[in-house]
DNA sequence: CTGGATCCCATCGGATACTG
DNA sequence: CAGTATCCGATGGGATCCAG
């Protein structure tokens, strides 16, 4: 852990990876896809929408979403404790390439399933 | 694992995880680019223009995208052995969006690079 | 309500050595 | 040349409990 990594723990190798590096893990689109989806959400909101997941992945994939400048934190100094979360500009400039790379994979589906017909 | 992953070990929730299912891990993005780049290249040609990448990795790696029909492998029956490797129309199809992808990686590491200037 | 801390385990990536 | 087998360490995901 001594090299360039330093900053953000991220290669820099190519913008690919990059992006790869941002998007990557097994929460992160689904968190991105719900906030897209509903502009703003709360804490607890985003964690029944996202299902499965734990306080521990939610805060921290939002955590680490946020570091990337993926998604905005706001938060109410209210009681109760009120903290929504929302798309950035780049977030929400990811997603048509998410849509891009979604199609391709429902091309892909789509062929494994029609193997076994003439 | 005796759920319906059964067949690929991939869960078919959305196509888009579909496809990060398909290109995810460290060396199918390499891979790809560099057939992609070449059109055609040998086992060893691949694995000198990765550089870092073992042969378990290498092998491992194209075997997957084999079964995922992202890579097609053409081997002659010769002696040395040959064995030829080239994306698939699928895998061709899949580079448009990986340079969208691309685009917005490389807009995000401009952002990070000229946070201290202004 | 919105998280943090701790511990655990599965999986992934990899070094090394060997084979057809 | 083109891989495979085995073994191992690192990493990431997760359960559970705790806190402001």
């Amino acid at each position: 852990m001594n090299r360039e990594e330093t900053e953000s723990k991220v290669k820099n190798d190519c913008p690919l990876t990059y992006a790869f590096n941002i998007i990557g893990g097994k929460w992160r689109l689904p968190i991105i896809w719900a906030l897209w989806q509903n502009k703003t959400l709360r804490y607890n909101e985003l964690k029944r929408r996202i299902h499965g997941i734990t306080n521990m992945m939610l805060s921290q994939a939002l955590k680490e979403m946020e570091d990337y400048g993926l998604v905005v934190r706001k938060q109410y100094m209210e009681i109760p404790p009120r903290v929504e979360y929302s798309l950035t500009e780049a977030g929400m400039e990811l997603v048509p390439s998410l849509h891009s790379l979604a199609k391709w994979g429902k091309q892909m589906q789509n062929k494994r399933n029609s193997i076994g017909e003439a």
